[in-house]
DNA sequence: GCGGTAAACGGACCGTGGTCCGCATACTTT
DNA sequence: AAAGTATGCGGACCACGGTCCGTTTACCGC
């Protein structure tokens, strides 16, 4: 990347370009940037039209930026120049869905939502976190970045800061460790080598979340 | 790879190559594979000290393939033949260490070997696999595989193994996933990310573990 | 020593992610 | 409408991991 460019963040016409303060789509960050140009918008939509049409072909594994470039008719180039790199596509295609993801449990109704009390919604929060990686599994997977930029996501970030505060708020040792703890068995790379590899049902899964919570919170 | 190449396991000089079965160094799986070539053993040396110096030299996230050969004066196929791939690489180069690690809990005196109550046993061993992280930080870190191989390397397999042992030696619930929850723990990526990114001391996530593994075996 | 053979070698080659920079063009200002 | 400017565009270019395959060479039996 060359200087200051801007990874792209959501919307589709009339478009924004994220104003890289530290996170992406934290969900409620849509702000304040200037609007894109009509021809960036038109090349955005047809960017992300093509590479949904190629992973749904070949699948997000074999997704190559410069079939993507091709398919919809565009210079490499500007694949990076509105996604940053591999990783910000495959996350804009999920963009939608993860919004979806996020408002259920930041603002929609108990016992996911605010509301209920804070070990109930952990419970809660696991399952649907669980099936939610089961769905795009895949995707996640394909976008999974190296290995020391695990925690850096924002996506991954609200993950955390979410277990942390209803740990604190149900009373736990030490919540940002033990947030990572709970987090880590919402991993889509474990989820995977678990349930593919291993052949472990997802009910396994389901079960010991509700186990580990009840460990973790019973202080 | 071509075909049944052997990615390497270890000894310097009259070596062998691994069988390729199921894993690499589980530690005393050292067997009956023909002798190495002459020629390829010494080449074998000449790859690792090459490789221990541009690490030494520039750090293990830049060294390349094509330097190491350079370094060594050696194709860079020969480099590929012996050790597999980049990851089989950095793994030898942590041989050593690795060896030492692994048998202080397998075969090691008490509390951290056989012998002691398996409650003690698994908090010496987090605390042990902590500080192995710690000295190793970069090069684990460069070694680590894409996410969705990451539980397959035969190191990590042993440790969770390990860990499944011991949990259902001490009774616990699903002893397979809550040796998942323990190894996610212990993972180097983790602890970059904490004591680099988020600033915690060590102490913290010894502190962490000793809770965690009390949280855990308390039924 | 002398072949025969399997193993090892080397480096050209390929695919892919990511960068660079001169050129084109959509919006703004007057 | 013309000029000015920042934004975006494209594709040549680079670095690196990994493969392929024709050639070389260590080892084994004689």
């Amino acid at each position: 990347m060359t200087a200051i460019a801007p990874p792209d963040d959501e919307q589709g016409h009339p478009g924004q370009t994220a104003g890289r303060t530290a996170g992406q789509p934290l969900l409620p960050l849509a702000g304040q940037t200037p609007p894109m140009r009509a021809d960036a918008a038109r090349n955005r939509t047809r960017l992300l039209e093509a590479a949904a049409r190629l992973v749904a072909e070949r699948g997000p594994e074999h997704l190559t930026m410069e079939a993507v470039a091709a398919a919809a008719s565009v210079g490499k180039g500007t694949v990076f120049r509105r996604f940053g790199d591999r990783g910000g596509l495959l996350m804009a295609l999920l963009d939608h869905s993860e919004r979806l993801y996020q408002e259920s449990f930041l603002t929609g109704p108990p016992p996911l939502g605010p509301g209920a009390p804070p070990v109930r919604r952990l419970e809660e929060f696991g399952l649907a976190t669980l099936r939610h990686l089961a769905a795009h599994r895949a995707l996640l997977l394909a976008a999974e970045p190296e290995a020391c930029r695990r925690f850096e996501p924002p996506p991954r970030r609200l993950v955390l800061t979410h277990l942390a505060a209803l740990l604190r708020e149900a009373g736990a040792g030490d919540a940002e460790l033990l947030a990572h703890t709970l987090a880590s068995h919402l991993d889509v790379a474990l989820l995977h080598h678990l349930t593919q590899r291993r052949g472990m049902p997802l009910e396994r899964l389901e079960a010991g979340w509700l186990d580990l919570v009840a460990r973790i919170t019973r202080a």
